[in-house]
DNA sequence: TCCCGTTATTTCCAATCATACATAGCGAGA
DNA sequence: TCTCGCTATGTATGATTGGAAATAACGGGA
């Protein structure tokens, strides 16, 4: 047993609604590769996931928030792309900011939970 | 339109490791299921899951933390059962301050990305 | 008019997941 | 020894998911 140990345990949060999930750790990160990459299609490449899977994910935020977190264009001399809507940005930045306050580092109940499951021996499965 | 309206979004917390959740909102539950009814089969029954369902997710709990949370005996005159150890007790205490803490009441940032949410028009599927 | 990469969507198939069901062992008390 | 409900596990089947690939439309520029 040479190998790293310690598991490095995270907390995840998620907003859910009518059974699926609005926004959570993989939603964030593609709204931030969109963002980045100007696309579904490239941003999907980078998280290695298909555009279908990217538009999927795009698509049940869009149905659960009062307006598109993108707004996409196909066609023209830029070959199409999208880009976030100032909602997309602000739920983006809103939920890394929730997800700052619920670190360890910044929240006491956090860290005592985290230490429950440190020092984790073994996970065979 | 007479429906509802207002799908409820809410927050929820998951402690993850190795691709698999230790703790989470259906495990608090079944804990605290556990805690009340003395068993993982009464417990499950209660929760609307089969006994396997309930007793794997005890197992994925046990083999991501130091000791078991739950103390198991079958046979005898009270047809076995199971209760919480210390840290099921404990993890489930600290999971339930946690859950509070990140509420939109005690969260400014819970609730300004709430905020957001709200007022969601409609969901189609 | 053609070209390009993207959006948007469908179809098909593989893999994964969940469920129900079946089975074996436990052990105090009758 | 039999009983009872529980723990613990295996198996088989059905549902859900996920990806690959195919298709059509888009529209500015060459």
């Amino acid at each position: 047993m040479t190998r790293p140990r310690h598991i490095t345990p995270r907390f995840q949060l998620r907003l859910v609604a009518d059974k699926d999930v609005v926004l959570g750790p993989g939603k964030a990160d593609l709204l931030e590769a969109i963002e980045r990459t100007g696309s579904i299609a490239s941003a999907s490449r980078e998280l290695g996931m298909s555009y279908k899977k990217g538009w999927q994910l795009i698509d049940t935020m869009n149905r659960h928030l009062p307006t598109p977190v993108i707004e996409t264009h196909s066609g023209g001399n830029q070959r199409g792309g999208a880009c976030l809507t100032p909602l997309g940005q602000e739920i983006l930045r809103r939920y890394r900011a929730l997800q700052e306050r619920l670190s360890p580092q910044h929240c006491r109940e956090a860290q005592e939970l985290l230490a429950l499951v440190e020092a984790t021996p073994e996970a065979s499965s």
